[in-house]
DNA sequence: TCTCACACCTTTGAAGTGG
DNA sequence: CCACTTCAAAGGTGTGAGA
């Protein structure tokens, strides 16, 4: 759905994922095999995993955005039909198979036992945290997708919805619960072959948030105004709005409040405060670049409000992060036929680590590089670049903008000649400038062929949406899209779901579906929070495998789709 | 603390218009 | 036929009253 509207592909050669609600609950089975994979005592590393998965890198994208929000200590609000994030989760992928298919989906987990709430003009600790209900992942729209396309831009997960209602299928969370996103990257599993697919995830600390049901925080409040395009009707600090702009038609001269703390807490390096490893007790670990700078930076000094210290980290920025941040920072794969010489390769992310599960299925986890410090790190990344480009504080230097003949470059043939320069610096950051507007562009004739442009109406969009979506809209707006989507077998919802449960065609075990099944592996792997060491996690509760009966598993849906049913 | 109606906004696609 | 403009619809946003 969202690829067709922001980002061009020349070979639409898959099936889209046209579900119309991409949500499904996470199986405790994988929480399980994560956590043991994440266990040190436990790794079994197996070499052909690890060769296919160690260079993997994620980053979040749009930091500076988030850092602000952290700096003041981002709230997410939960509504009963569900809530779009601001800022919306967006990654950069890297390190994938090019050839291979991935499946990305996106859940949120508590990032610690707390219930939290508001007094005065802080967050407090108010009790331990309300049984976490069961997750449920946002599948990308995307998904499945060769990792081609999943590196080849940012990936955003801005439809994603945060709930506090159970019946609706969305992202489930408590009010007033602190929570942190996590990526999962699922290799999609052979249908022809033996159901054994790699399987990552990422957890985005820097992006933690409080839902809530209603802003406490009046600075994130502002914060959101400020840099939502659709809360424009509320900047000028509240003079949009339109009981207001009757009672004081005339303000030329609007004075902002006073500086919030979280200006001043920027202009105030010392009384900035990282976010530290408090996290320490949970195994994952952040995937993105920034958060284990901060882990590596921990300062030891008490913030005056536990909770916004937990929230802060590094200094903030003052550029606000814009729609146009998708191209920034975009990272062109590096090269995938260069094997790493060690195991941690990536300085500047978190790499992966692997083990064989008893189920079959290749567990991944990240892993930071040890005894790297922060600055190494950086030197390192850029050690590649002439003294005069490279950051005097670690972050990017200016980079010089490409030309606009870029965009057509990676769209037609000179994608090759992009990616050859990103091979020679693979760690260089290319600005990717706004394409123009498709009618504007001459497309080679060979891009044009490798496009499906038939007008079959289930087939892709027509290339001259996929671009014009692309040229000035960085977040895709609902409008009437929904209605072009193509009839794929519905997934059944809500309640409508329960009451006619999803038959997989592959299991006929009964009418339900165990989510072993949506990666292909045995039922017989105990859900549970015990780890093979012994150890236990607090968020996996103990229990039998739970039963959820209406989603489709993944597995099935890739078979349906290799098999056109 | 939560829900809901509301005004305001962006985004989108269709229809209309003119060269 | 193409480019551009206008319009209406859909839906995202924070506000504020009330439960």
């Amino acid at each position: 759905m969202f690829l067709h509207e922001e980002r061009p592909f020349c070979d639409y050669s898959l099936p889209l994922n046209p579900q119309q609600n991409n949500y499904t609950f996470c199986p405790p089975e994988w929480k399980v095999a994560v956590l043991r994979s994440q266990c040190r005592d436990a790794v079994k590393v197996d070499v052909e995993a690890q060769l296919c998965a160690q260079q993997i890198r994620v980053s979040l994208q749009g930091r500076e955005l988030w850092d602000k929000f952290r700096g003041i200590g981002t709230e997410m609000i939960v509504t009963k039909s569900g809530r779009r994030m601001f800022p919306a989760c967006k990654v950069s992928v890297t390190g994938l198979n090019p050839k291979t298919k991935y499946v990305l989906m996106m859940d949120m987990v508590p990032f610690d036992d707390n219930k939290y709430k508001w007094s005065r003009d802080r967050w407090e600790v108010n009790g331990v945290t309300d049984p976490h209900l069961s997750n449920r992942f946002f599948i990308h729209p995307d998904s499945p997708a060769l990792g081609e396309r999943w590196m080849q831009y940012p990936v955003s997960f801005h439809k994603l919805k945060l709930t506090n209602n159970t019946l609706n299928g969305l992202v489930i969370l408590h009010s007033m619960h602190k929570y942190q996103p996590r990526l999962h990257i699922l290799q999609t599993p052979d249908p022809c072959g033996p159901h054994s697919g790699s399987y990552l995830r990422f957890t985005f600390p820097e992006a933690a948030f409080i839902a809530v049901t209603a802003y406490q925080n009046s600075e994130i409040t502002k914060l959101k105004i400020d840099n939502n395009p659709f809360a424009k009707g509320f900047r000028d600090h509240g003079l949009n709005n339109k009981r207001q702009r009757e009672e004081r038609p005339v303000q030329s001269s609007i004075k902002r409040p006073a500086e919030s703390r979280h200006e001043t807490e920027a202009k105030n390096p010392a009384v900035l405060k990282t976010l530290g490893a408090g996290d320490g007790a949970d195994l994952t670990v952040s995937s993105s670049e920034d958060a284990h700078s901060s882990a590596c930076r921990v300062e030891s000094a008490a913030a005056r409000n536990p909770f916004i210290s937990a929230f802060m980290n590094r200094g903030t920025a003052d550029t606000a992060c814009g729609l146009e941040d998708w191209g920034e920072s975009l990272k062109y794969p590096s090269s995938q036929d260069t094997p790493p010489t060690s195991h941690y390769t990536s300085p500047d992310h978190y790499s992966t680590r692997s083990s064989r599960l008893p189920n079959g299925v290749v567990a991944l986890s990240t892993q930071p590089p040890l005894g790297q410090s922060t600055e190494t790190l950086r030197c390192r990344r850029f050690s590649h670049l002439p003294q005069s480009l490279r950051p005097q504080d670690g972050r990017p230097a200016e980079q010089p903008q490409p030309s606009g003949a870029g965009f057509a470059a990676i769209l037609g043939a000179g994608a090759a000649a992009v990616k050859n320069e990103a091979q020679r610096q693979p760690e260089f950051e290319y600005p990717l400038p706004f394409p123009p507007k498709v009618s504007r562009v001459h497309l080679p004739e060979t891009t044009l062929r490798s496009l499906d442009m038939t007008s079959d109406p289930t087939g892709p969009r027509p290339l001259a949406d996929i671009l014009n979506r692309i040229g000035g809209r960085g977040e895709a707006s609902p409008g009437k899209f929904a209605l072009a989507q193509p009839a794929w077998p519905p997934m059944a919802l809500g309640k409508e779901a329960l009451v006619q449960p999803y038959q997989s065609p592959l299991d006929t075990s009964g009418d339900f579906l165990v989510l072993q099944g949506m990666l292909g592996y045995p039922s017989g792997l105990a859900a549970g929070a015990q780890l093979s060491n012994g150890h236990t996690d607090p968020r996996v509760p103990p229990g039998p495998p739970a039963e959820y009966p209406y989603k489709m598993p993944l597995l099935d849906f890739y078979v349906n789709e290799y098999t056109g049913k």
